[in-house]
RNA sequence: GCCUCGGUGGCUUAGUGGUAUAGCGUUCGCUUGGUAAGCGAAAGGUCGCGAGUUCAAUUCUCGCCCGGGGCUCCA
């Protein structure tokens, strides 16, 4: 079946002559309709289940109606909007019987139907006012829109990082007993404030968009679509990293092999429409001579196919895959800012696909720890807070494992229960990073899905050698790389604010230290310490330009250099050196030999990946990229 | 998409119905320095784009594009 939606101001019909032979009997009289919804309706031939279709087909058009706000309907019999059209009297059948299951909510009235008909339509400018359906007697996935406020949710719960429990609701959340034991639970009590009421109001742009131009790391790009950045070579140094990190000390330990899939795919594949679900006004999508093509939203429209097609046995149980997805999201203009919405953003996405419950339950477990890691990496110790969406039956059955997880993460938690599984997973939790204007931003996410394994055929073969669905657990261990680096410079906001120099983590600081040479007699001095430090897998750089040391240390001070080092003639006599420490606060210098700095670095750095900038390492060398 | 505020050299910005201000940066000259900004000069602008009003538009009006904030939603 398929179906136009037209949000109209008027619509007028006048049935001029019978177009065949079962047509009903009418009036010829022009009528006139008002503010209503006008349905085009195509039956076509393998709509055979009267029931079914003229079920999907009320649902379609109740769900448009009740977002367009009207409570008007005329269903216009439209044969033209297919190319196999079903027999006339059983498409007249679906209409009336949807029309009568319509009359309950609406004032619904239909054309003629068989009637050559002239009509006039003058249809609303709004995005909802024009929408097309396709759909058959199957049962539609049911869109359930997430209600604002925790609608969605019955029953919350918060727990301490040792994780006990205090029961709360919408009204008393703020006397919870566990926000009156001190600053610990800050964090906490703003998200759950956030979840629940909303976020607060913010002054002025994020502090995020300010920094990713000033330290070059990205910019928006005019050029391109809204929320599609360009990234520096600084930025994207950043992002190499952690993408570094996440296949190194992620992916790999976890076990999971490395995909890649395409980013465009087509839409006749019955999988790919499937998986559309509630992204679909957010796809970018256009037509090509025989197909619809869509830019993928996730990983998930190649992932999926890619695993059904793969022949393993529960011998290789559970089976992991991930992706370093780039991803495309058509979000509405508004939403965009900075880094922590784009439209276009990579993804790393990891599946590990299981053989029961209870082998699900242990990979669940063993990526969280993945994720607290990666917190603790990127973002800092106690700025981050866990969150929860459980369905209710599965939180009862499994409460022991979820709290055990709790306290082996030793993080605070908010727990949200759904009475029912509103969307494809029984339960996911949510790595959430807090930031200087209080918003929340969700790093890490994994979620249990019972559902998908079978709806897209991605089966095991079982000792009994039968074939059996997997449970899946996906994982986004960065949900994405653009709001990771939005919450990394966001958490450097707060150490500003708080009067700490705000700074990158070391691991991901483009230059991590600068030597400064008092003049160019000391070029070459500069030349050999830097060569020494480089050698470490240290990225170091010299400023070589023919300024003032203190300019060049004010300038190492706008750069976020977390290490600066002068040298003239002292040094080149001393066996330590000064080391200006960023971290120390201001102005602060240590006296250091290269050894123990290189030793201090070392250590701070430790099994975190490490990777040259593409910059030349003299600052006279290099282009301004912003200001 | 809706509501709202904005767009002036590479960046940040003043200002005006008669083509425009300053700082940073850039280039050149002087300065060879000691932990947050040495001195001087020069270059650099269709005042976001298009249309309208006007003798005249960067300034007023409308449309579009881009950006910020809000509604909303999520990774």
């Amino acid at each position: 079946m398929k179906i136009l939606l037209l949000h109209s101001d008027f619509i007028e019909v006048e049935p001029k002559k019978k177009a065949i032979k079962d047509a009903e009997d009418v009036e010829k009289i022009k009528k006139t309709l008002k503010d209503c919804l006008v349905v085009f309706i195509s039956a076509e031939k393998e709509d055979t289940n009267i029931e079914g279709v003229a079920k999907n087909l009320k649902e379609q058009i109740d769900a448009v109606a009740s977002q367009v706000n009207t409570k008007k309907i005329l269903l216009y019999p439209y044969v033209h909007l297919t190319s196999k059209p079903s027999p006339p009297k059983r498409a007249f059948d679906i209409i009336k019987k949807a029309q009568i299951l319509l009359e309950k909510k609406y004032s619904v009235d239909h054309a003629p139907f068989g009637w050559y008909k002239a009509f006039t339509i003058s249809v609303k400018g709004h995005p909802l006012a024009e929408l097309s359906r396709e759909f058959g007697a199957e049962k539609i996935q049911k869109k359930v829109k997430k209600e604002r406020k925790g609608g969605a949710f019955s029953r919350w719960i918060i727990t301490d990082e040792k994780g006990k429990t205090y029961e709360v609701d919408k009204k008393n959340w703020k006397n919870c007993a566990l926000f009156k034991k001190g600053k610990k639970y800050d964090m906490l009590k703003i998200f759950v404030r956030n979840e629940l009421e909303g976020n607060p109001e913010k002054e002025g742009k994020p502090k995020h968009i300010e920094y990713m131009k000033k330290l070059e790391l990205v910019d928006y790009c005019p050029e391109s679509d809204v929320g599609h950045m360009k990234w520096y070579p600084s930025g994207l140094l950043i992002k190499d990293l952690i993408l570094e990190y996440q296949e190194k000390n992620i992916a790999m330990p976890f076990g999971a092999f490395k995909i890649q899939n395409p980013l465009l795919y087509r839409l006749s594949v019955p999988e790919i429409r499937k998986l559309l679900g509630e992204f679909h006004e957010k796809d970018y999508s256009w037509e090509e001579e025989n197909d619809n093509l869509i830019l993928r939203f996730a990983s998930d429209p190649g992932a999926f196919p890619f695993m059904n097609k793969l022949n393993f046995s529960y011998k290789n149980m559970p089976i992991r895959e991930y992706e370093e997805a780039i991803c495309f999201r058509k979000e509405t203009r508004s939403e965009l800012v900075g880094l922590r919405r784009v439209r276009n953003f990579l993804m790393t996405d990891v599946h590990s696909f299981c053989m029961n419950i209870n082998q699900a339950k242990e990979e669940f477990r063993i990526l969280n720890a993945y994720g607290k890691d990666l917190m603790d990496s990127i973002i800092t110790k106690g700025r981050w807070v866990l969150g929860w969406e459980v369905v209710e039956e599965f939180y009862e059955k499994n409460k022991k494992w979820l709290f055990d997880m709790i306290k082996e993460l030793g993080v605070p938690s908010f727990i949200k229960i759904m009475p029912e599984r509103s969307h494809y997973y029984d339960m996911k939790n949510e790595f959430q990073s807090i930031e200087a204007d209080e918003a929340n931003t969700q790093i890490s996410t994994v979620q249990l899905d019972t559902t998908n394994g079978e709806r897209f055929g991605i089966n095991y073969v079982g000792k009994d050698n039968k074939k059996h669905p997997c449970i899946i657990i996906h994982c986004s261990t960065f949900g994405s790389i653009e709001r990771t680096i939005c919450a990394i410079l966001e958490n450097a906001a707060i150490d500003e604010k708080q009067g700490r120099p705000p700074m990158l983590p070391l691991w991901l600081s483009p230059t991590q230290i600068r030597i400064c040479p008092v003049s160019d007699q000391y070029l070459k001095a500069a030349e050999k310490l830097s060569k020494e430090i480089e050698l470490e897998n240290i990225r170091v750089d010299i400023d070589d330009r023919v300024e003032s040391v203190g300019k060049k240390i004010s300038n190492s001070e706008k750069d976020w250099i977390p290490y600066v080092i002068v040298i003239g003639e002292k040094e080149a006599k001393s066996k330590t050196l000064p080391i200006r420490i960023r971290e120390l606060g201001k102005g602060k210098v240590k006296e250091m030999s290269i050894k123990n700095l290189i030793k201090e670095i070392k250590t701070k750095t430790k099994d975190m990946p490490f990777k040259q900038l593409s910059l030349p390492k003299q600052l006279s060398k290099r282009p301004i990229f912003v200001g």
